[in-house]
RNA sequence: GGGGAGGUGGCUGAGUGGACAAAAGCAGCAGACUGUAAAUCUGCCGGCGAAAGCCUACGUAGGUUCGAAUCCUGCCCUCCCCA
């Protein structure tokens, strides 16, 4: 296939990243393509600790697809060795460790999410355990000597614990290592990750030039944060958005963000250039939000159902009324008390305490009509519509 | 190997024999307000119970005591200093 001109694609390869080293080299390595008719490898990996990606990884995900509209191929490497060992990178302290059976879990739902931003026939998947769990000994320890301690307790997250008094485990130590051979064995031309990636990505090329191949070019792109606007977005804190996540949700969310954080989403998830978000910035900022949250929406689903989010997330709150296609579930009834109700038929309430508490202050709204006492029955019906909390609309069919 | 400090609810962190389901802050949830939010204000915030109360919980396993987050012992884990 003929690539397009070097310069032209390095322009696109830079939007939205946050620094490109060397980038005289990925441009020498363009150059290198197009002369040989040649794709170049690039890499990005992820390791499978939870079984959901979310807009952070998309970030990545979205240059990738870059690189492969360019033409080039993408190998995408499903860290599930070095998930075993847990990424130090901007951690401040050990990541609890994980069972096998959950990264094996994990890594098939990671092959289904990806394949919603990549092109299938231009990726390759990989795991790293192919080659890792062989691993020599004497190889290894061959690695070892590649890199000295105090260069790893340079790094930010492990001066920063060490300074801190908070434990750092030998094992995070090798993690970047790993990383770096995962490179060697890929014969990586690029490799792909967020700025905090920075260390391992680099060591990377070391470890290439020892092995006598050309070292990867890294290309960094910036740190997503969560819905909350200050923290990185991520599994664990909470703060995130799943790519696999119903159109509802991703749209829920994406409007339940603050008018600041729009702006830095927009940047970076929208295909907006900046003019045009001057412009935005200029109109009523809930039709700005609407607009990212669809798009949003559109990449990740399609057109079709960032509409109907839209709707339906209108006539949730905008117009307060009960959506028409409210979930529908059978309930049968223990007792005939709205707290058993509750529980038994929603989705995010799952004690007792929690269901009294929320009926008591007001949030549960049973055919238009409001509950506060949770003692009280539910009406003696066949079927009623509900709203548990904010977001919450069921309807209940009762068996 | 020696010496010292410490492990409290989702997190930070107070509590050194009864008043402790455990201060305070953060996070979370609900309500009010609004432009969806954010901010702000109000309430809640281990489980079960209508309530009285009961159960589970201060690393873990035992012990002392009428009574233990608090005292003692073993074990596990973390940090600091020395080697």
């Amino acid at each position: 296939m003929a690539f397009a001109d070097p310069k032209e694609q390095l322009k696109v390869i830079r939007r939205g990243t946050e620094a490109i080293i060397p980038e005289e080299e990925l441009l020498l390595k363009l150059e290198a393509s197009r002369a040989n008719d040649r794709p170049l490898k690039v890499k990005a990996g992820f390791d499978p600790t939870s079984p959901d990606l979310h807009l952070g990884h998309g970030i990545i995900l979205k240059k990738l697809r870059d690189f492969q509209t360019l033409g080039h191929e993408v190998l995408f490497l499903i860290g599930d060795f070095t998930a075993y060992i847990g990424d130090p990178s901007g951690r401040s302290e050990t990541r609890p460790s994980i069972s096998k059976e959950e990264i094996i879990k994990n890594s098939r739902t990671y092959e289904r999410q990806v394949f919603k931003v990549l092109d299938r026939k231009k990726t390759q998947i990989l795991s790293n355990s192919r080659w890792l769990s062989n691993l020599d000994p004497e190889e290894f320890l061959g690695l070892t000597s590649l890199v000295n301690v105090s260069r790893i307790l340079d790094r930010d997250d492990f001066s920063k614990r060490y300074r801190e008094g908070v434990s750092i485990s030998l094992r995070e130590f090798i993690y970047p290592l790993v990383q770096a051979y995962d490179s060697v064995q890929m014969h990586c031309d690029v490799e792909l990750g967020g700025t905090d990636q920075t260390f391992n990505i680099l060591l990377g090329r070391d470890f290439q030039r020892h092995y006598g191949q050309s070292p990867q070019v890294g290309v960094f792109l910036p740190i997503l944060e969560g819905t909350d606007g200050v923290k990185k977005m991520s599994k664990s804190l909470g703060n995130y958005i799943g790519l696999d996540e119903s159109p509802q949700d991703i749209y829920g969310k994406m409007m339940s963000i603050s008018d600041d954080l729009m702006w830095r989403y927009y940047l970076l998830l929208s295909t907006c250039n900046e003019k045009k978000i001057r412009k935005l910035r200029t109109e009523h900022p809930m039709d700005a939000k609407k607009g990212l949250a669809r798009e949003v929406v559109s990449w990740l689903h399609d057109t079709q159902s960032a509409l109907e989010a839209e709707r339906d997330f209108e006539t949730k709150f905008s117009k307060r009324s009960f959506p028409e296609d409210a979930k529908e579930k059978d309930y049968v009834p223990g007792s005939r008390k709205i707290v058993d109700l509750v529980i038994g038929v929603s989705d995010s309430v799952s004690t007792k305490g929690e269901a009294k508490r929320l009926i008591s202050q007001g949030g549960l709204v049973i055919d238009g009509e409001k509950y506060t006492d949770p003692n009280s029955e539910f009406p003696d019906k066949i079927a009623f519509e509900i709203k548990i909390g904010k977001k919450e609309f069921l309807k209940v069919v009762i068996k």
